[in-house]
DNA sequence: AAAATCAATGAT
DNA sequence: TCATTGATTTTT
């Protein structure tokens, strides 16, 4: 091909779907000099559909099966998405067994993903409803009298499962239009401002100004007030910046004389995109602080560490102060001009640490959270790419966020399962993702955490990670003293009341008399778990899920929390009719309501997932128990996390059988982990806490290990079980799940599978099929199977083995429709 | 994943 | 013969 003879631009897009590929579309001239990866692009997919993709390749050569559509839109100037992106997206597609396009989906904020949805409307020009049938004309007329409507809801109204046939009739007889609705979701948060007319930007004007309003006191307030913030005699430059219209409200000026004073081109009002995190503090200050003697030799020895390793653990115990580490270091990443990650569980990241994070590092700091709205997460995506935010503190999905530099990444309470995405896939761990994307940008990173898990706890022991202990707490802070009360024992002699033991309610009692607060953990949200029929025996369940259903007071209702299906309480049983029903278990709703009764003095108040479905609803909480407005806070596992409240002296497990009896080969780490994560809770100040549990087998070596603090005992006695039964750290994990509406064909498909795999892969390698814990959910049944991979098996290759084999098997008639799900290094 | 197409079954 | 439903294929 001849110089500069121009030759037509393809690129390959990735696009948002679980499709193992990427799709080639051309572009068109006018953009073909400035096209390059990384850019967003609006493309066709499919008949009627447009989709987000984001520019992978940019080449030359056209697809020789087919002819590439157009590209339809070029959404950005500049990448937004990096290709070290691009290729962790498809490290984490390799790794988890998914797709690249689903990384992306869920890397992606919905607001930078375009969407398109095929509605119809009537067409106002049709003028023969005669030529319909009587279905046709009931579907006009909903469609007329709606407006529009999309495939969902017609198929919904029609009752039909494909609603495409009547859509194509209607359209053939000129009756409806289809349309496509394109939404770009994001919209900027837009400040109104007011600043005087340029004009006025003199001195000599606006001293004229002044005097003109002599005999207008409102207008005069007004133009007052302005100057007291925008001194535009002094320095008339701060005009340009103006002021923001709702401070005159505030200060109680009137409304329409400021619009007397626009009119009067005084001033003008305008409009500035601001961020919205920016409760943009002026007067901000970086507070400093020193590092105790212990934290010190901490920070050095991290510090040296990093010299040789790249993942270091930081196994500090609760109240040791590891937030002050993290601190320095991130001060210190910063001020070397790097990037930084700061890794938070869900829950914890609502709270006190970022308010504090906040303050130490003012406006560097981007928060990415789902508790915000979408346009927020935009507005910290769009920020990183500009370099706006150094430091991110952010959930799960922030290590898809396009880091150029990063320099260090911390992981706090780096045990907690949360980090593991659970549902859609990709179904990944963000711990080590984080882990892969810091070897990708050579950042460093620091794993942070009271109770490690046994995997990174494992790589420490064996040199693969450097370890950092840091056991004493942080000033005269002192560990809690743990008491166990034998529940078993006090029910023989007649010691309980309801799930209470005299003990318990003593103690608690005591607490509040001494005006202390106190905490009673109970991992069940709900009022009680179960409903029973005292005459047979009877439980309600969910219709579509096996299991109990929970009974929630507040509403008067009964909820699977599975499926989220809820009804209205019963009033009989649904079997034998008989009107004795009772609530059976606690649920933190019944505690709340128990303890009123004993403690009739005591101000309870409830947090769980119930209490603090909004952000407002947890922050007030929060400070109201602050404020020591509250002195019983019942709560489920999201009190265990990064909650400090210095008031707070005394913890009480409710129930701590239910979380050492779980069925699983991790129950006693999470038991161990929970528990201790929980005590922590108490005492955080000069008293030393006070911790009590409830538990009918007090002579448990696990109590033992978390009152003496003893994880290490822990963990050698982990190890020699993990190592016997081949489990993590020894194996990796690899579950499949199987899913069928009939129980009897995710048997039989389970096991043909079960026996396929056992001998390709040994008989020691696969566990299984076996029924979950909870056979069916919505609807569908499920069958797994485990496979574990011993050290030194090729993972990559295994994988890509499993997939064939799986991508042969589902053709096969007994796997017909039975969806087969693929979870990477489960829980 | 979603929509179109194909195949099979049922109603008029 | 047409409509409806379920299964399979295609998407660039």
């Amino acid at each position: 091909m001849e110089i500069g003879e121009e030759r037509t631009v393809f690129v390959d897009a990735l696009l948002p779907l679980p499709i193992p590929r990427y799709f080639t579309y051309r572009v068109p001239r006018e953009w073909a000099g400035f096209v390059q990866a990384g850019l967003r692009v609006v493309v066709p997919f499919g008949t009627k559909k447009v989709l987000t993709g984001v520019i992978v390749t940019v080449h030359h050569n056209p697809p020789k099966q087919y002819q590439a559509k157009y590209v339809l839109e070029i959404l950005d100037d500049a990448p937004l998405v990096t290709s070290s992106q691009i290729a962790l997206f498809q490290w984490v597609a390799d790794y988890y067994m998914c797709y690249p396009g689903e990384v992306f989906q869920v890397a992606l904020p919905a607001g930078l993903k375009i969407s398109s949805q095929s509605k119809v409307q009537a067409n106002p020009e049709f003028s023969s409803p005669e030529t319909l049938t009587e279905k046709e004309l009931a579907l006009y007329v909903e469609i007329r009298d709606k407006g529009a409507m999309s495939y969902d809801e017609l198929a919904k109204f029609a009752e039909v499962k494909s609603p495409y046939h009547l859509i194509k009739a209607l359209v053939g007889k000129d009756a409806v239009i289809i349309f496509d609705e394109l939404k770009d979701r994001y919209t900027p948060k837009v400040q109104r401002k007011v600043r005087l007319a340029s004009a006025f930007e003199d001195k000599l004007v606006v001293t004229d100004l002044i005097q003109s309003l002599e005999e207008k006191p409102k207008q005069m307030a007004i133009l007052l007030h302005y100057l007291q913030y925008i001194p535009v005699l002094r320095s008339p430059e701060m005009n340009q910046k103006g002021l923001a219209k709702n401070s005159f409200s505030q200060a109680g000026l009137s409304e329409s004389s400021l619009q007397t004073l626009v009119k009067n081109e005084v001033f003008e009002i305008f409009d500035v995109v601001v961020s919205r995190f920016d409760e943009t503090d002026e007067n901000f200050v970086p507070s400093s602080f020193t590092l105790n003697a212990p934290q010190e030799k901490a920070y050095q020895s991290i510090l040296s560490q990093f010299q040789e390793k790249d993942v270091v653990l930081l196994h500090g115990i609760t109240g040791s102060g590891k937030t002050e580490i993290y601190i320095k270091l991130i001060q210190e990443a910063l001020a070397n001009g790097d990037q930084v990650l700061y890794l938070l569980p869900e829950i914890a990241l609502t709270t006190q640490i970022v308010v504090r994070l906040k303050r130490i590092f003012g406006e560097q700091v981007g928060i990415y959270h789902s508790k915000f709205s979408d346009n927020e997460r935009v507005e910290v995506w769009k920020s990183i790419v500009e370099g706006k935010y150094p430091f991110v503190v952010g959930v799960r999905s922030s290590v898809f966020l396009p880091f150029k530099n990063l320099g260090l990444i911390i992981i706090d309470e780096e045990h907690e399962t949360s980090f593991k995405q659970a549902d859609p896939a990709p179904r990944y761990h963000a711990r080590d993702v984080a882990i892969v994307l810091a070897h990708q940008q050579k950042a460093k990173v620091l794993l942070g955490s009271a109770t490690p898990s046994m995997e990174t706890y494992y790589q420490a022991k064996q040199d693969k990670y450097g370890l950092v202990v840091l056991k004493e707490r942080f000033g005269a802070a002192q560990l809690p003293e743990m008491h166990l009360i034998d529940t078993k024992y006090a029910n023989r002699i007649k010691q309980m009341k309801g799930g209470f033991s005299v003990d318990l309610i003593e103690v608690l009692a005591e607490n509040l008399k001494q005006g202390k607060q106190s905490l009673l953990f109970q991992n069940r949200r709900g009022y009680s778990p179960y409903l029973q029929c005292q005459d047979c025996d009877w439980i309600a369940t969910c219709h579509q899920c096996d299991v109990s259903l929970t009974y929630h007071a507040r509403e008067q209702e009964l909820r699977c929390h599975y499926c989220g299906h809820h009804e209205s309480l019963l009033h009989r049983c649904g079997a034998c009719g008989s009107a004795q029903l009772k609530t059976m278990g606690y649920g933190t709703e019944k505690l709340e309501e128990e303890l009123q009764l004993h403690l009739p003095d005591a101000r309870v108040a409830r947090m769980d997932l119930d209490t603090t479905r909004s952000k407002t609803a947890f922050t007030s909480l929060i400070t109201e128990i602050q404020k020591g407005q509250v002195d019983i806070l019942v709560g489920t596992q999201m009190v265990a996390k990064g909650l400090d409240f210095d008031g707070l002296s005394l913890v009480a497990i409710f129930d701590a059988d239910k979380i050492i009896n779980f069925p699983d080969f991790r129950a006693h780490e999470r038991g161990f982990q929970l528990i201790t994560q929980v005590a922590g809770r108490a005492g955080r100040r000069e008293v030393q806490g006070q911790v009590f549990i409830q538990t009918n087998q007090p002579t448990h070596r696990l109590f033992t290990y978390i009152q003496e603090g003893n994880y290490e005992q822990l963990y050698a006695d982990e190890m020699i079980e993990r190592e016997g039964y081949h489990y993590p750290p020894f194996t990796r994990l690899i579950k499949l799940v199987m899913r069928h509406f009939e129980a009897r064909n995710v048997e039989t498909a389970a096991k043909d599978l079960g026996q396929l795999l056992k001998a390709k892969f040994g008989n020691g390698r696969v566990l299984g099929p076996e029924k979950p814990l909870i056979e069916r959910i919505r609807n569908q049944y499920a069958m797994e199977i485990l496979i574990k991979l011993e050290k030194g098996v090729a993972l990559a290759a295994f994988k890509k083995q499993l997939r064939e084999e799986l991508d042969t098997l589902s053709t096969k008639p007994a796997f017909k429709g039975v969806q087969i799900i693929v979870d990477v290094d489960c829980n």
